[in-house]
DNA sequence: CGCCTTGCTGGACGTTCATTCAATAGGCTA
DNA sequence: TAGCCTATTGAATGAACGTCCAGCAAGGCG
């Protein structure tokens, strides 16, 4: 019936794997990603999963372990090509954000299955805590170093945690409702989120926060 | 062995299920949310679900339900009791949002697994995303009226997406890390948001946004 | 060319789950 | 108090899933 699937490299395999555990959990979500599924997307036959991974929970750790990897060398590429001060740097991150290959429907909707997944599973959890410390602790040091270029006061812990939960706020309504807003609406709302904070306002130079330490 | 349970009303019995299924994907996830263990946190057997519900997509769909309800009504009556101008009243849905009796660490937690199934069940989805464009309608709404009392540039619908975002990514992203940042930051974060976008700039009175219709 | 390592297959197995339904018991009415 | 109504129970049922493993075939090496 089925055709046999060609012999393939481990390492090549393992990537069809988890690329087809982005594709069904995409589109038949978290529970219904079986494994007869995934190896269907990935043109495999069911019992190949064990020659690859130790079982499903390892394919599903893999899959959300390459997601992290993927943003944050993503991220810091872009940055890093950006060059410029820290808001310039800042912008980089946001507007990778909302743009391939980061910001892609799939891969969108996998993160909104891996959080709720992450909120009772031990290792998803442990992998989620430390990616977002990380995160938000590298963005509270480039706001803090920009306030300090600007002479502005800014809670700086404060801001990052607004920026990254924007982000990721943005990210779980698009994946829920893709026509209630466009992906530029998203990234214009985080740039003008940015700017808002850098700009100095009228009537009163201290807004009523203070300076704070940027790691937890 | 077991005590029987006693005889209940249906109304109270229906909510304390639903309760019971807060509790159960609150403690072990939405898959792990079995009938069984709803059942024994809801101190009754396994088949009385039936008898009140008809199947578990059934009591998930009402649990959903009494979330949305219970969130609507309380900023409605949050907003309303506040009176005042326009600011007054989005200043009270913020505060709504990060205080008793919405902000629970339960209720919070269902929330993110709802949005996760949410994407793949139709009934779910329907739900949510009628939930959201009226939500955000009527806090664009208020942006408009905010900002033309004030005679400042606002792009309402924009200024809206931004602070749904915002408070849903908030209780996100604590729901998964609750001791990265306090309640009170993630209020504090949103209120400044929002005093941003109203505060007069220095430089610039228009900073580059259009005026937009509150609806999509 | 033929063996042999190894990627690959799919039926079998045990487990878990939602649902059903006949039996049971609590409480209200007559 | 007797009897009926119905909320409640829990064993039985069947479906679905992840994992296991014995066998198959493809490609490389001798």
């Amino acid at each position: 019936m089925t055709a046999r699937a060609a012999r393939a490299d481990a390492v090549d395999r393992r990537r069809d794997l988890i690329a087809a555990t982005v594709r069904s959990i995409a589109e038949h979500g978290f529970a219904d990603a079986t494994v007869e599924r995934i190896c269907a997307a990935a043109g495999v036959s069911r019992g190949l999963i064990s020659h690859y991974f130790a079982g499903k929970d390892d394919l599903l750790l893999a899959t959300y372990r390459q997601l992290t990897d993927e943003l944050g060398a993503e991220t810091a590429r872009v940055a890093r090509a950006r060059g410029g001060g820290p808001v310039d740097k800042l912008r980089a991150a946001i507007e990778a954000s909302f743009r391939p290959p980061v910001f892609d429907f799939a891969k969108v909707s996998v993160w909104v299955a891996f959080w709720s997944e992450a909120r009772t599973r031990p290792d998803l959890r442990a992998l989620n805590r430390d990616l977002y410390r990380g995160y938000r602790a590298a963005i509270a040091r480039l706001m803090a170093e920009a306030a300090r270029e600007r002479g502005i006061a800014l809670d700086a812990h404060g801001a990052a945690v607004a920026l990254t939960a924007l982000i990721d706020g943005l990210w779980l309504e698009w994946s829920l409702d893709p026509d209630a807003f466009s992906p530029e609406i998203a990234e214009t709302v985080c740039l003008d989120y940015l700017d808002g904070l850098f700009v100095p306002r009228a009537e009163d130079d201290n807004p009523g926060q203070e300076d704070a330490s940027d790691v937890p």
